[in-house]
RNA sequence: GCGGAAGACCGGAUGGCCGCUUUGUGACACGAGCGAUCGUGCAUGGGGAGGAAAGUCCGGACUCCCAAAAGCAACGGUGCCGGGUAACACCCGGGCGGGGUAACCCGACGGACAGCGCCACAGAAAUGAAACCGCUUUGGGUCAUACCAGAGUAAGGGUGAAACGGUGGGGUAAGAGCCCACCGCAGGGCUGGUAACAGUCGUGGCACGGCAAGCCCCACCGGGAGCAAUGCCAAAUAGGGACCGCGUGUCAUCUGGCCUUCGGGCCAUGACGGGGCCGCUUUUGCCCCAGCAGGUCCGGGUUGGCAGCUGUAGCCGCAUCGGCAACGGUGCGGUCAGAGGAAUGGUCAUCGAACCGGGGGCAACCCCGGGGAACAGAAUCCGGCUUACAAGUCUUCCGCGCGG
RNA sequence: GCUGCUGUAGCUCAGAGGUAGAGCACUCCCUUGGUAAGGGAGAGGUCGAGAGUUCGAUUCUCUCCAGCAGCA
């Protein structure tokens, strides 16, 4: 009755990227001092965000096994319930690509955009985020 | 059946995988501690956005500040009447006015003889009522008008938002509430109603324009600030600047202490007096009168943690009693988010309204494919108001048409 | 979250119930060999939006919208 290769195809994408259990952890950034830092860091815009990257000092306080990520939306965005949503679906894909793709001892703040971080589909979104992630890494060796 | 009116409800559903937060339990693991225990993790069970969470427009609870209270003043608000409520600008019922064929809806709805102010342009005149143009008549004058002087009038006078009652009749030289009828107005009596107000009967012949969302008057209410309030801990910076108190009181010693050249002096204490503390007054209270301390504000630093923080004027459901109703009383049961760069979700599948395309049918409609759901996110908490809102559900009522 | 303030010509601001104005900028003309300055003339306004009060609202009242500032 119910069509069987539809729901297999989405669910391959999203368990393929699951992170097994790993050391490494994840922290959320809550400091405004922490987002302004990142500002000034290497960044890549892709249409459902932008992604910027800081490498930290050896003498910060944090511990130097532990990804810091940060999701940011300005009132460009919209009204709250659209940064909310934006927020989560860019807390989503940090969630399940940063524990196997992300360095450890490294900052990531997302950036949301108008409309588009909201609406495009989600595995256009983890890719894109693969890619950016790519980039940065790329260019800081 | 079509078109309306009022009220109430709902605010996508189901499932898979992966998460967030809070809380209960655990003989579990790790860390801290002598320990009670605490923190982190794990396992397992429960809870987790709205009708507007929004705007921040009102009213409160709560916290801090101004010495306390009363009166007055100032400032702000409310404004038909009665009731409800912790309170309100809210709600309910009633009155009056306006709209609609009706169901029903709307109304900042006290006072313009307490006073001041304004009413542009037009118009004879914009509030004291008269003047002006007119109308009528008497005398003079003339062939007759015209014209001059006197008397009587306020009907008429293109305007204007608004013109000193309106319409009709009588009356007159011409006219006029001059007289009469109806309407309006003012003031009085009676009746009904708690009241707003309504009804009715005389009287007066009309005097009294509008604006109070202009100042204002009257009645009533209100101290100010807000959870980024406030309290505590930690860290960090500075030991800074400005201003205020500003008056050296009298008496008592049979009180206490110290000193003494035996006159007394100093400190404490008491009484009186003076000064200061809310815009003013009164009462009460507190502080000061030689102490070098006190107070207020500014500047500088920190943008960390904990409490406040979620259950009560509670709220919700059911029953019952009182009330037209809002609402109140009683009984039983249930408890309902607590985040803090801010959780309450992400993703996939299925079902799904409007709408679009194709086909069928006289038509209502049916089939296939596409499509894929409004406004919107708690931030101390309640009661309201206002604004935004896709589609849908229920109840009652009104008008028109058709049929019985 | 709370509390204030402001929306008038392209820009900076006046105006306070009765035909909306100033300076700069813009267009045309004069002046100059040419430009600037100067002089003259002109154009440009849903007075943030919608209701209400008034005969009449940019002004008074209410409700929305946008922007700015302050408070730990």
């Amino acid at each position: 009755m119910t069509p069987p290769e539809a729901p297999k195809d989405g669910n391959i994408a999203a368990e393929g990227i699951t992170p097994p259990a790993v050391s490494v952890r994840l922290e959320t950034l809550t400091k405004r001092a922490d987002f302004q830092r990142a500002t000034r860091s290497p960044h890549v815009a892709k249409p459902g965000f932008v992604l910027q990257m800081r490498k930290r000092r050896v003498d910060e306080p944090a511990a130097p096994d532990t990804i810091r990520t940060g999701f940011t939306c300005s009132k460009k965005v919209g009204n709250a319930v659209a940064r909310n949503r934006a927020k989560r679906r860019l807390r989503e894909i940090a969630r399940l690509a940063l524990p196997i793709h992300g360095q450890p001892g490294n900052d990531y703040v997302l950036v949301g955009r108008k409309n588009v971080t909201a609406t495009l589909p989600f595995a256009q979104l983890q890719s894109d985020f693969l890619h950016a992630l790519n980039i940065l890494h790329g260019t800081r060796k």
